[in-house]
DNA sequence: CTTAGGG
DNA sequence: CCCTAAG
């Protein structure tokens, strides 16, 4: 029995636990050490190219530049103390270690104590004065949104701490590496949102969108305000690259109506999202996902999203537990649709290849699914007496 | 925060 | 994909 109580579950070599319970240092020994100094050194060398001392800072929008640095950044560690994480006899292990790799290097910035100390997020006048001539700075903030606010004078009070602690190197480790799903998103598709929705917003002072981001974060519910940074970070995902964005929303998305004309006290005003408001945040699952999905699933069952999601998708920023569980529902429900409309190329599952179908009706028999019930699913007789002989559990 | 469910 | 309720 592995650890996560299941047969087929891959096991950790000791190593592996040791690393997470025990001392980095014992673990890694001196490589870290040097390995933090060139992280030092990469930090702190002025002779590296402006696009990355400025991407750096959050002010150059020349971002490509930057995802190339994370890139050798990230590869100049050396992650070959990682255990092979083995036992995973499909497609998805190559994800999966790359997963535990981000996990890696992100404990390690955690390490660091957040990214305030190598940052120095609270003087950000200090890092213009030291890796760039003022005006330098001054010219590329200029470019920006024309400085009409006097911001380039970096001074520490100008930034509140809740800003700079947002701008997370962490972050960037998260969301500017390149890794596989990513290469999905085209240049074409970045440009589009840059056009689509940027040039209202670019128009406008760096300012505005600071002291707009601030009031959106601040009073807002906590529920909401989860939900809020889930999408200003899918958001800034879905915009590849893009090393920070002030942009506090994506537009105006919502359009409202008066449920009651007469109460205008109440407000009872209910969104209607169309659908091309809905569509804006949807990207299409490749077949190489919803492999992932049946993967994960099999290895941790259905319900264990979370699980599923780290081990699986973790370097798709873009995919939620609750998406994941959406994608598993559309699944069954395309299963069951091909195999009542076998020929019909009209089925849902048209794009999906049959094995995985196949592949999704066994683990949908082997696990009984909770949203089994109705609007799912049509129900009729044909079908009622094979699910139910497929319903047994398999404890 | 996670999941289940409904929209 | 979004939103919310419930644990």
């Amino acid at each position: 029995m592995g650890p996560f109580g299941m047969d087929t579950t891959p096991e950790f070599p000791d190593t592996f636990a040791g690393f997470k319970s025990g001392s980095v240092d014992e673990i890694l020994g001196h490589s870290m050490e040097d390995k933090m100094s060139d992280m030092k050194h990469f930090l702190m060398d002025p002779n590296h190219d402006n696009t990355a001392v400025n991407s750096f800072l959050g002010l150059g929008m020349e971002n490509m530049g930057l995802s190339t640095k994370i890139e050798e950044f990230s590869h100049g560690f050396d992650f070959s103390f990682l255990p092979d994480y083995g036992g995973l006899n499909s497609y998805s292990t190559k994800d999966v270690e790359a997963g535990l790799k981000f996990d890696i290097l992100d404990g390690f910035l955690d390490g660091v104590d957040e990214v305030e100390d190598i940052y120095a997020s609270h003087d950000l006048s200090s890092i213009g004065n030291h890796f760039l001539p003022e005006t330098e700075v001054k010219k590329k903030v200029s470019e920006l949104d024309g400085d009409p606010y006097g911001l380039v004078n970096l001074s520490s009070e100008s930034f509140s701490p809740g800003i700079s602690g947002s701008i997370g190197l962490s972050e960037w480790s998260k969301e500017t590496v390149p890794h596989a799903e990513s290469q999905n998103v085209s240049s074409e598709k970045f440009k589009d949102s840059l056009d689509s929705n940027g040039s209202e917003d670019d128009k406008k002072p760096l300012s505005t969108f600071i002291g707009s981001w601030v009031k959106r974060g601040k009073n807002r519910k906590k529920n909401l305000l989860n939900t809020a940074c889930r999408r200003l970070d899918s958001s800034r995902e879905r915009m590849s690259c893009v090393s920070y964005d002030f942009r506090p929303r994506k537009g105006p998305m919502k359009k409202y109506i008066h449920t009651s004309t007469e109460n205008t006290f109440s407000q009872s005003y209910t969104p209607i999202l169309t659908r091309s408001d809905r569509r804006k945040n949807q990207r299409m699952w490749t077949v190489d996902e919803v492999m992932k999905l049946v993967d994960g699933i099999s290895h941790f069952g259905v319900g264990k999203w979370t699980d599923i999601k780290n081990h699986f998708f973790h370097s798709a920023a873009h995919r939620t537990p609750v998406d994941i569980r959406d994608k598993w529902r559309n699944l069954l429900k395309a299963s069951y649709n091909d195999r009542e409309a076998e020929e019909k190329r009209k089925s849902v599952a048209r794009s999906i290849p049959k094995e995985i179908l196949h592949r999704v009706r066994e683990l949908a028999s082997l696990h009984p699914y909770p949203f089994s019930k109705s609007s799912c699913f049509v129900h009729d007789s044909s079908r009622s007496r094979s699910t139910s002989r497929k319903k047994k559990k398999r404890s």
